[in-house]
DNA sequence: CTGAAAGCGCTAACAT
DNA sequence: ATGTTAGCGCTTTCAG
C-alpha cells in the first residue's frame, strides 16, 4: 500500500541499508552520487519513513507522556499548568520528540506511570505536582525512569522536580514597595497550607527584615483565597488604627477583593495605599488601576523542565531539584507614587 | 532484557499465538486451563506487552493528534481550548487510545499533518479551528484522513468540524431577561468579525424579533473585547435619553467594564438594569454582583469531537458539520429582580 | 483447541 | 562505499 523502503530501495537502485543511512544522515561513507539518487527517489515517490516501524526498530519511542488533571473545569481553574505544558512541547518537538497527554490524579497515577514503563511506551515523564504521590515516588526512584515533577511535591521524596522561586517572588514585590517609598507594608495571603502563598510571604518577611521596615505581625492576614476573603481581611487591616500604606496581595482573587475594599474606604491607590500581587493573570491587568505584578514565567518553567528531561534520558542521571528563578517585575499604576521631582 | 511473550509462553508451556489470543481476549477457542495458565505466567512474570512491537504488528497506532497554538501565553488566553481538549482525552483515553499534542498554526499545520499523515503516526486528528488553513481543508479532504475541526473554520470548506451553538446562546439569554421581565434590552458586543460576539448578537435579536420588545438598532454597540471599551460603550448606551434597562454583554471583558460603568453612574444592579454575559468565565463569577451567565460546556464539545472521531476512524465516512447545543443558563443576582410576591 | 511460520518496515552488525 | 542478513516483539493466517 503505503511506499515502503523498499520501494525507495528500488527506484534508487541501491539497498534498503543505504537508505536508511541517507535518511539518516549517517552518510560518512556514502558517495554523494548515491545520496542524491536516494534523495530524489524519497522525493519523486514522497516517502515518509513509517514511524511505528521505526520506533519499534529503534526501540526508542522519542515520546513523553505529560500527566496532569484534566477533569472538568481543569483548564479554567489551572491554566498554569497548560503554559508550562506548551513550555514543554517547544522543547521536545524542537529535539524530535513527541508529547502524550493523559489525565491523571494521585490514585491513578501510580498504575499508568507502572503501564507506561512497562511497555515501553514512552522514553520519559513529566508529571504536575498535583498528581503525584508517594507510592510513585518509590517506584520512580527505584526504577530511575527519566521524569521531572513540575512544582515542588508536598511531601520529601527522591523525585526530580522543578518548581518557580516563590520565596524570591515575595523578595522581589517587597523590595519594589520600599523602593517606591512604601513603610508599612501589609500581606493578605492564603491560609498556611498553601505553599505558594507561604512562600511569598517568607520572602516579604525576609526583605523587609533586611530593611528598615520589617514586616509587622499584625500586618499579616491569613484566609481562603477568594475575593470575598481579600475584601474581608483588606477591610480588617484599615480598619486598625495604625494603618498599613501598601498590601502585597499573595494572589489575584486575594487582589480583587482587596482592591474593592480599599476603593469602598475612599482610599485611593497609588496614592494612599500602594497595592501589588503576583501572576499577570486573570484579574490583574485587568483592575482599575492596573495592578503592579511580579509575574511568573511558566512557559518557561516547561521550557527548563523539557530540557532537563531530555538530559536525563540522554544520560540516564537524577537528583535534579531546583528551583527556577524566572520572576518578572511588571510595574504599573497601582504602586507608582506620585513623588516630587528631584 | 525485558520479559516478552515468548517468555510468557515458555512459563505457561504453551505457544506466543496463545498467549497473544488470551491477552487481546480472542478467547473464543482455548480451553479455560490454559487461559488460566497464560494469566497466571502473566502475572507472575509481571509482563506487559510492548507497545511499539504491538503498534507496529497492528500496523495500527490507537493514537490521535492534538493540534492547536501552544505559545507562550496560549493557556492564559484561552483555557477553552484545553477545557475541549481535557474533554476529548477522557474519551479517547477511555476508548484505549493515546492523546499526542503538537503545536501548530496556519502555516506550519499542513506540513505537520502531511507527516502525520505519510508516517502513519496517528490514527485521526483534532484541530483547533483557530489553526486550519485552506490547503491543509484541500488536504483533509483529499485524503480522507479522520479528523474534527474544533470550531467552526472562517472559510467554507469540507472539513469536519464540531462548534458551539452560540446563536441558540444568544436566544436564551434574551429569553432569561425577557422572562424577567426587562423589556428593553440592548447588546455590547465585539466587532463585526468576531464570530462569537456575531452569533450571539444574532440569536439576541431573533429572540426578540419573537417577542414584543424587539432589539433596537440603537440598543447595540460593538468595540473592541476589552473592559475599557466595554465601559466606554455602556456609558454611552446611559447617556442615551431613551436608556436600556437590561444589557447583553457579549463576552466576560466586555462585561466587567460595563458593570463598572453602570456603578459608577449610580445605577444598581439587578433593580435598574439587568445584566448577563456569556461564559462562566473568568470574570462573570468574581463580580459584584455576580452574573448571570449563558455558560457553555466546553468539556462537553471535547467528549463529543473524541466520539466522533472514533466513529470516523472506526467507518471512514465524514461530512460532520455540526453545532453542539450544550449552553447552560446559570441565574444569579445581576438579573434577579425584585418582584411583587404573586 | 493449538502451534508453526510468515510477516509488519525499519535498523544495525557484519561482510565484502 | 555498499549490500546481506538477522532481528525488534507482536499479530495473524493457515494447517493441523
Amino acid at each position: 500500500m503505503a511506499v515502503t523502503i523498499k520501494d525507495v530501495a528500488r527506484a534508487a537502485n541501491t539497498s534498503a541499508t543505504t537508505v536508511s543511512r541517507v535518511i539518516n544522515n549517517q552518510c560518512y561513507s556514502i558517495s554523494q552520487e548515491t545520496i542524491d539518487r536516494v534523495h530524489q527517489a524519497v522525493r519523486e515517490l514522497n516517502y515518509h519513513p513509517n514511524a511505528r516501524a521505526r520506533d519499534f526498530a529503534r526501540q526508542s519511542t522519542r515520546t513523553v507522556l505529560w500527566l496532569c488533571s484534566l477533569r472538568p473545569n481543569a483548564a479554567f481553574e489551572n491554566p498554569h499548568m497548560f503554559e508550562i505544558l506548551s513550555g514543554a512541547e517547544s522543547i521536545l518537538t524542537g529535539k524530535g520528540y513527541r508529547l502524550l497527554v493523559r489525565n491523571a490524579d494521585t490514585t491513578s497515577v501510580t498504575a499508568i506511570v507502572e503501564e507506561a514503563y512497562a511497555s515501553q511506551e514512552v522514553d520519559g515523564l513529566l508529571i504536575h505536582a498535583s498528581v503525584v504521590s508517594r507510592p510513585l515516588s518509590a517506584m520512580l526512584t527505584r526504577t530511575r525512569f527519566p521524569h521531572v515533577v513540575l512544582g515542588k511535591p508536598d511531601f520529601e521524596s527522591q523525585m526530580c522536580w522543578i518548581d518557580i522561586n516563590n520565596v524570591l517572588s515575595g523578595d522581589i514585590a517587597a523590595n519594589h514597595l520600599l523602593e517606591e517609598g512604601y513603610k508599612k507594608i501589609a500581606f493578605i495571603g492564603g491560609r498556611e497550607s498553601d505553599r505558594i502563598s507561604s512562600h511569598r510571604l517568607d520572602g516579604v518577611r525576609q526583605a523587609l527584615a533586611a530593611s528598615a521596615h520589617p514586616l509587622q505581625e499584625q500586618f499579616i492576614w491569613l484566609g481562603e483565597s477568594t475575593p470575598q476573603e481579600g475584601k474581608r481581611m483588606a477591610e480588617g487591616l484599615f480598619a486598625m488604627a495604625d494603618r498599613p500604606d501598601a498590601v502585597i496581595c499573595a494572589n489575584n482573587s486575594l487582589a480583587l477583593g482587596c482592591v474593592e475594599a480599599i476603593g469602598r474606604l475612599g482610599l485611593r491607590i497609588p496614592r494612599d495605599v500602594g497595592v501589588m500581587t503576583f501572576d499577570n493573570y486573570p484579574y490583574a491587568n485587568m483592575m482599575n488601576p492596573p495592578l503592579t505584578v511580579v509575574d511568573i514565567d511558566v512557559y518557561d518553567m516547561g521550557v527548563q523542565a523539557g530540557r532537563t528531561l531530555l538530559q536525563m534520558i540522554g544520560k540516564k542521571n537524577q537528583q535534579v531539584q531546583t528551583y527556577t528563578t524566572t520572576s518578572n517585575l511588571i510595574v504599573r499604576a497601582s504602586t507608582r507614587r506620585e513623588r516630587r521631582k528631584s
